[in-house]
DNA sequence: GTAGACCCAAAGGTATGACTTATTCAAGCC
DNA sequence: GGCTTGAATAAGTCATACCTTTGGGTCTAC
């Protein structure tokens, strides 16, 4: 998963850098320092820059150096500067723009579940659901989180869809970083849990809208206490 | 915007073998005969397999080669596999797959734009409703495609969600793709003009309800259509 | 004084050879 | 049979030399 190797130390480096706006929009990095900085080749360096613009973060131009772009021409779908965004400065906003993808993307992804799951996939959601529940009464927030995550991957999943597939880590990111940074209740509320239910359900029956509505419930109520804590 | 030089030229040749099927998952290259099939140096077929890497396309490894990674392992949110997936085998799939995207984005987009959006967004979104209208009514279907793209960008901008915006492009190649290869009417329909209206007015007047339905009935007229005419 | 042609230096881009390191596979050993 | 060991292989890294583009300064002509 992770990009091996020098190069991508050196991205773990300059990736993080950028996107926390440490390095912000129109520095110019020369490739010499950054060997130097670093105590790698060019072959390194260069293979990282690549990354990097393919990225659309920085730009190297010829006689003048290694751009950093704004952050308007950022691939804000990539995976690693989203995690890197998640990581530093810019999360609260990070998580705001995910929460709304979130509202976007669930109740679709409910809704064609209801239509197009398999049955492997209603059995799975229903243990999920199940999981769910018991972990919230024992307060158990670590289980809890990682039955959460496989429940919205599980109903992402189940959709049918290859994109709405993959934006699973992100949730899964998104679900992490409100337990980590304290976004959460001690304890799960319990009519969040419930509506996780009603959707298992409703997967499960078939039910395209009912599926849909109440996995609207669910992302509106987590953007709308994602609004109600983030201060910045 | 496009990945430069000679990388980019193997890119441009890689890529789109990869995502047509043409060198299948578990297909091992080994970087001496891209090298050579391709004339380059190493320099060069390291930093493509970089790129192919970080978009989880391949994954080298020592002393086996350069393996293809099977197809659900992409990032599919890169515009580089949506362009090549779009270009070659699979196009139908992909166009698939960013229907029920825009089924559940741009309508929430359209949403959040009638609360949002600034006097200069209402204005221009205004402008191209126009545009649209006399396009359309002139069967220009050239001006008509610009003035779509720009319609849908304007009002994934106006939501004021960055995610959102940045699938503009995505947006873009659809509407283009779906022009290209005659899956749409020679002349655009009439009632599909009248909702585009509907949503500038709606946009315009912060109805964010009237927003959002109009611009669903718009996708999913879009995505109906997408599945009678997709034959595979 | 300004506009244009021209030239040079600076920075990334490419090529290449030598070397390092990890990993697979198989032969050999217990 | 299972474990160790070793050699072969392919990617990974480094250092160096050279190419190509381009920004900017200079010089010239008007």
């Amino acid at each position: 998963m992770e990009i091996q190797g020098l190069p991508g130390r050196l991205l773990a480096h300059l990736g993080p850098a950028i996107a926390s706006g440490e390095l912000p929009a129109g520095t110019v990095l020369r490739a010499e320092e950054l060997e130097a900085q670093h105590g790698v080749s060019r072959t390194v360096v260069r293979e990282a820059v690549r990354i990097l613009e393919s990225m659309r973060m920085v730009e190297p131009r010829r006689r003048v150096g290694i751009t950093v772009r704004p952050r308007g021409d950022w691939d804000v779908f990539d995976p690693l500067v989203i995690r890197w965004r998640l990581a530093g400065a810019g999360r609260s906003e990070q998580l705001r723009s995910l929460g709304s993808l979130r509202v976007a993307v669930e109740p679709a992804a409910a809704a064609l579940a209801a239509r197009h799951a398999s049955d492997d996939d209603r059995r799975e959601l229903g243990a999920l659901a199940v999981e769910l529940t018991v972990t919230a009464r024992a307060a158990d927030l670590e289980s809890f989180l990682a039955h959460d995550i496989a429940f919205h991957a599980a109903v992402l999943r189940a959709s049918g869809n290859e994109m709405f597939a993959h934006l699973k880590d992100t949730v899964g990111a998104v679900l992490t970083g409100r337990t980590e940074h304290h976004l959460m209740p001690h304890r799960p509320r319990d009519y969040a849990v419930q509506l996780h239910r009603e959707v298992a359900e409703a997967i499960c029956a078939g039910d395209p809208e009912l599926a849909e509505r109440a996995m609207r419930t669910i992302v509106v109520g987590a953007l709308e206490e994602l609004d109600a804590t983030l201060t910045d």
